[in-house]
DNA sequence: TTTATATTTCGCCATATAGCTAATGCATCG
DNA sequence: CGATGCATTAGCTATATGGCGAAATATAAA
């Protein structure tokens, strides 16, 4: 086994993916429920495809996952205890952010989509 | 006192501070020792403008402090505990790249330079 | 099969960022 | 004082990034 070992390019991938507000925000989002995409659209009041790109470089720097389910994909916060550094990151986020006022509206705006949605899913726009 | 905090913008200065390559070996180096401008241009390379950009970002965080001594200006890492944020990304930092290969290779080449500069200070090139 | 819907990918644009050189600040030394 | 030297600021360039809309993909519904 190596004496060193190649952590800085993993480390900044990590750190890049939470140098960006809409990503803690949906970081801060996805800590606690599993979203679809359409439902992250809705709170952060961005383009699909904007969220999409978002999703895609949490995803890469392992710190969400995801699943398929007939036309949606739910994504969830990554629990594999095996990537520390995602880990550790996560556990940053979440402990500096969870009474920020953005998050505390995030999340206020996210229980009224999810209400919602028990009838009509995606395609509805959240009143207020 | 407001209910809730206003962590998200703190967060993200932190955050984007330490996603970049330059700044976390800066970080790296300055774990235990007070550096000059002039001795982290020799390790890292770069331009002392660049080096100079680098700390202000890194100051303006919270994440180093610098102290003026004649000529120079010597930094080190911020220690004020009362900033928990930074602290706590200090602590990430170095947890996670001690062991990294770019972060020892700096150390070695900052032993060298530390060597040299008893003698002859700065605008002096280190060998190999 | 055709239509509809959820998500992603592609192409574009505006801004942010990291690097450089040159110029400026500022303190020491002759 | 003038010259020297460390650090910062200013100005520039190339690249990276985050946003959008349009097109492509994939699955469900009609």
């Amino acid at each position: 086994m190596a004496k060193y070992k190649n952590n800085m390019n993993k480390f900044i991938e990590i750190a890049k993916a939470i140098a960006d507000e809409s990503r803690v925000r949906i970081l801060s989002m996805l800590n606690g429920h599993e979203l679809c995409v359409c439902q992250i659209v809705e709170v952060l009041g961005l383009a699909p495809s904007t969220v999409s790109k978002h999703l895609s470089i949490l995803r890469h720097a392992g710190l969400v996952e995801g699943r398929k389910e007939g036309r949606w994909i739910y994504y969830r916060i990554s629990n594999r205890s095996s990537d520390i550094e995602a880990q550790k990151a996560l556990a940053w986020v979440h402990e500096s952010l969870a009474r920020d006022g953005q998050t505390q509206e995030d999340l206020r705006r996210l229980k009224a989509v999810l209400k919602i949605g028990k009838e009509m899913l995606c395609a509805q726009v959240v009143q207020e």
